[in-house]
DNA sequence: CTGTTAGCGCCTTCAC
DNA sequence: GTGAAGGCGCTAACAG
């Protein structure tokens, strides 16, 4: 393999001067600048990355931390993450933690290997203390989550606020009974998620009925069963608003199978707007995150942190909206 | 940050015992071995990775290329290379192509600068002079796709056979206009599917119609008009074979707003499996890839060549089987 | 404008 | 069994 030394002896020049024209650092003379980068052509040379980041100690690498790639609401991140880590020269490593806080902290470890310049979490459900500890000695993100009275910078909606407006949408419509499936409770999003559609309910003199609210795992599979158990209250609720689109559509599923119809005896409310809940039979009501800009925005702050630079804003809060599709419906039509 | 020499000084050793207690290296006596153990934790002590990567020539990370991670299908293969990457000592760097072969030009160019011990490719559409040249050089595994003819290491399935049994499924129901939605024309797998459909065509003395093939992008809004477009002609198909389960339920869509039911007017059969065709309001009969162990499969053949291991298998079939679900139905029901 | 030099932190012969 | 020393390929002072 071709080496700056190589370089430096075919342009009769040291190989301090090829790493200046390498880096397009200070002064090198025209003259010998093209005859360092003629010799780097005929050579093919490509400086080694390995060398240069012992050097800088730097990896130029960010990792992205997800709880779960198979969920089509973070694979959506990653592209906003992919091109401003494209436009700004890093890569991305990933990191699937299967919902496994263990798994969590391997990555962590990636940066006192200096394996990585910096993390993303898209997933806070790790024993906060270690992320908070980590974020004080290294560039740290925290995606769609956050710790509550904490200042690590982060970039997420606000979540209380969304579900305030998509419960407020079902009282809008004349629901009185409106039933909630919340995430799991380990997770700050289904607090904020809940306490939303709790105030929406109570601004309008709705008493919060906790015979109409349960847990869900955010996948499917827990919709599903947590509908079931809902169509099995003494009076059912003519609505249901779920924290993920797959918890809605896993209700449909209920419902539908209970013989009721969706919109027409319940409506239902998700919430990510994944692809899917465009797609599917009976198209989504829902709460549109705007994932590539979290993407986005995530590596742009912490690209910034890895360079040293202050953030303008430590908490960025983007705007979710209500995306209104068919499986809402009045009350009573 | 703490270096082996402060583990040295510490242990009251040299910097070499250090490093072969680190590598579970040759002799070193009970006794020292236990006083640097002693030292490494008493500093919290993380081998730089910087530099042990420079010294020994190697990343421990692993390119894995996708076309779209939005689509789930990769998605759910990038969780088999994660645990394989995981046991091995791993990492993944990910490089998503936006299905652009520029882009994966440049992710080759991550092999060059030693960023990365070797590439995966599930996309297989750049150039493929630049992959096999490039896998001359440098450990190259394909996943899912494959170059005929030529000895580039690889794991899949056989899409021919794939192709032929859904299309054979079909034809034992009764149907003979059958059409096919295929793949993009410039990737591999779509020749091999629309093959298998034309086989199980002639096997059974049933000629190929031209007018029954339309060509789409995998993606779910190619299948909703290659359907469109196929309930215009003359005599309209009574069963449709897709080559993706995106398009096929794009087709299901459009045969549902013309007012046809599936599968009792059409009966449509999917490829890949991803989570989404057993979600949908019909379930989708469609062939079923093995996509956690091609995962885990070409993450063990790589890590193997970059082990400087001969792989047992350059090119490994895995078997994908045909799950019945409820879009498909006996011709005339 | 260009060259010399000193490491970055670690692994690895080669002596002892 | 252990230490000394060289060097992986590159960058960044520091001279000139």
């Amino acid at each position: 393999v071709t080496t700056i030394k190589d370089v430096a002896t075919l342009a009769a020049v040291s190989i301090a001067t090829v790493s200046r024209v390498l880096n397009g650092n200070s002064n090198v003379s025209e003259e010998t600048r093209a005859r360092v980068l003629d010799a780097i052509r005929k050579l093919n040379y490509q400086p080694n990355a390995l060398a240069r980041n012992l050097r800088r100690s730097e990896t130029r690498t960010i990792t992205a931390i997800f709880p779960d790639l198979a969920n089509t609401f973070f694979s959506r991140i990653i592209k906003g993450m992919e091109k401003v880590a494209d436009e700004r020269g890093f890569n991305i490593l990933i990191g699937d933690t299967n919902n496994d806080p263990v798994k969590e902290m391997k990555f962590i470890n990636l940066l006192r290997e200096r394996r990585t310049d910096g993390i993303i979490f898209t997933t806070a459900r790790v024993d906060s203390r270690h992320i908070i500890e980590i974020s004080d000695k290294a560039p740290v993100v925290l995606a769609c989550e956050y710790f509550p009275n904490i200042d690590i910078p982060s970039v997420g909606i606000d979540n209380v606020r969304a579900a305030y407006n998509a419960t407020n949408y079902l009282i809008e419509l004349g629901h009185k009974r409106i039933a909630h499936i919340g995430g799991p409770v380990n997770v700050i999003l289904s607090h904020d998620r809940l306490k939303g559609y709790c105030m929406a309910l109570e601004h309008n003199r709705i008493q919060v009925d906790e015979t109409l609210i349960r847990t869900g795992t955010f996948y499917f599979d827990s919709g599903y069963e947590a509908m079931l158990s809902l169509l099995d209250v003494e009076r059912r609720p003519t609505a249901v608003f779920a924290a993920s689109d797959e918890m809605a559509i896993g209700a449909i599923k209920a419902i539908k199978e209970k013989g009721l119809r969706v919109p027409d005896d319940i409506s239902v409310v998700g919430f990510d707007d994944i692809a899917l809940a465009e797609l599917v039979d009976l198209p989504l009501t829902t709460i549109s995150q705007p994932v590539y800009k979290i993407g986005t925005t995530a590596m742009e702050m912490l690209t910034d942190l890895v360079a040293g630079r202050c953030l303008a804003h430590r908490q960025i809060i983007l705007e979710a909206k209500l995306v209104i599709r068919r499986s809402t419906a009045p009350l009573g039509i």
